[in-house]
DNA sequence: TCCGTATTGAACT
DNA sequence: AGTTCAATACGGA
């Protein structure tokens, strides 16, 4: 199985996007200094030319505090509790927020509320799965593994005060 | 098995 | 209002 990356531009730079022959695998937040992959002499397969719309649509309308209308499919790569958690999350939507008790709670394990922490810094797929619509219970910050600073971007675009 | 975690709530200064 | 602490589930080494 191949890995293609494709670039996702935006006003914030250029997220990569990551692509098995499944779906979607991985986004990467903008990286300063680094050269965008070009898929150059790679022939690209029509299905990946599709979902990379969708996903570029998607990540811009995110960023736009919006929610997107449609996904690429997903290829998570993860154990079952990993990705029942990051379907918690997918679940919430533009401008609200849970706390990481409330996603252990909805996936039926009240008490698995650092364990979702750790699921959410293991999510491959950030901004799509959002992953920083999640405050910690006092309805403070919690952490975010690719930079505090663009959890509070994102947040602020939707409108979410705490 | 041991260690670290993007937690939490209660019990303390 | 800040700090410490134990309980807790999971994943990686």
């Amino acid at each position: 199985m191949q890995t293609i990356e494709l670039p996702v531009t935006t006003t914030d730079g250029e997220f990569i996007a990551r692509y098995s022959d499944k779906g979607l695998t991985g986004l990467n937040f903008p990286k300063a200094g680094r050269v965008s992959p070009r898929a150059v002499g790679l022939r690209i397969p029509a299905p990946i030319r599709k979902w990379h719309r969708f996903t570029a649509t998607a990540v811009k309308a995110i960023l736009a505090g919006r929610d997107p209308k449609a996904f690429p499919p997903l290829d998570l790569d993860g154990t079952d509790f990993q990705k029942s958690v990051w379907r918690a999350l997918r679940k919430i939507s533009a401008g609200k927020t849970k706390s990481y008790g409330e996603i252990a709670q909805a996936i039926g394990r009240p008490k698995a509320v650092r364990a979702v922490g750790g699921a959410c810094g293991a999510n491959p797929i950030p901004v799509l799965v959002p992953c920083h619509r999640v405050l910690a219970a006092n309805k403070k910050l919690g952490g975010f593994s690719s930079g505090l600073d663009w959890k509070v971007k994102l947040l602020a675009r939707e409108g979410v005060r705490w």
